[in-house]
DNA sequence: GAGAAAATAGGAGATATATCCTATATTGGT
DNA sequence: ACCAATATAGGATATATCTCCTATTTTCTC
């Protein structure tokens, strides 16, 4: 995570709409740019953040390690949004956030912004916005992971995931985004290979059969 | 879920203070106050509230039914706390809210409270800490329910609904708040008895072993 | 208080998922 | 280009959990 020292840069980022929507222009001037590359640790579980960020452009995950050293992702975040909002509120949060692709942040420093957002009703509504929407993605989520086997869950990340092409994504990283080990994420997406719904040329697959994966997809939506 | 009709009971509500943290007075007289029963639903899944709740005792679920028919049991409020704002801030929310005990309720009419409350830093703030609250709730939750056998989240179910004498909970309550089969929270629980840990009276049981129980529930605190 | 519904209890067997292991291939860093 | 770390692949076995079933008891409703 590096500065981008570049202040035209910053300003023009900092005149976008869905910005001025969480931000008073009195923080303008304390604002900084940062360039981030893939499997960088913005926020590190346990301890104090010292920015608010706010991601331009990029992928990240937000997970907690346990106690058994399992490490869990909790969700993914994509740009635009913000990042770090919920320690700025509730000071202690244990979870860490790292990115999963390169990407550009804003970075407050808390210090400076932490009363005035706290009592700016623009930057109050966005926030309670994004939190509403996360509360229900974490929701969902949960209720998917207590109901439902891997096969609809997997089928769910790769529509998420995959290109008209198909998709080409580490397994170990999608047995961590789903909460299962290597082995039986192995086990399952085998499967779907052997039952013609996938097809797999060395690390790319592609779908065979999307109507089957859609209909393991839906078969998760609420009633 | 009746009205109360005692507008002094009502008066007497509003001027707690934690109430006034979240209300402006000018709304006071559009306020309804409701006694709840167990088992009363308060939102129903995929329909629109027609009030914001704030829930002055007794506890409540919140809960999803999957298109396979099974339910999933998001979370648990226990007064005093909201009921309903995230449905006033994202229109859509397909969860159900359902009282588990007996209660008092506050009730604001969406239509006139949401304009001023979306505009009120006080109420937004308090939001905003409750939803991270929340979210920070339902992680865990997730967190537990993908790394942890129901034994660990068993443990900390117990520990945290035991009084000193024991628990005495419908094992039917106990699996769906846990996700799991009635048949296999069974197996637990008899497992737990069998080692000496609780011990089985008809239908209530007692805690022998409260340092065992720990010891599974604090496995899964964050690292 | 009789009948219906729900809760309790547990057997048997199937499925989902984890753990542990081994082996080869690929990749990133210096 | 080499080495170490990581990813891929899959066998074998154990555990966690579910589904289906049956039976008895308790609770709720009219």
């Amino acid at each position: 995570m590096k500065i981008i020292d570049d202040r035209t840069a910053l300003k023009k980022y900092l005149n976008a709409p869905e910005i001025r929507r969480y931000f008073p222009a009195e923080l303008d001037e304390h604002f900084l740019l940062f360039s981030l590359r893939q499997n960088e640790q913005i926020i590190r579980q346990g301890e104090q953040s010292e920015y608010l960020y706010y991601l331009l452009s990029g992928r990240c995950k937000v997970s907690a390690v346990m106690e058994n050293g399992r490490t869990v992702i909790i969700s993914n975040l994509t740009a635009p949004c913000l990042i770090g909002e919920i320690e700025l509120i509730n000071r202690d949060v244990p979870f860490s956030v790292d990115s999963i692709t390169d990407g550009i942040l804003l970075a407050l420093p808390v210090q400076v912004c932490r009363d005035i957002l706290l009592n700016s009703p623009d930057f109050l509504l966005q926030v309670c916005r994004d939190l509403a929407g996360k509360e229900r993605g974490s929701a969902m989520k949960l209720a998917h992971y207590i109901s439902f086997p891997l096969e609809n869950r997997l089928a769910q990340f790769i529509l998420n995931n995959s290109t008209a092409d198909g998709f080409q994504i580490k397994k170990t990283v999608i047995a961590e985004s789903l909460g299962v080990s290597y082995r039986h994420l192995e086990k399952v997406m085998s499967d779907l290979v052997v039952a013609g719904v996938l097809d797999k040329d060395g690390k790319h697959y592609r779908i065979l059969n999307r109507p089957y994966l859609q209909k393991l997809s839906d078969a998760m939506e609420v009633f």
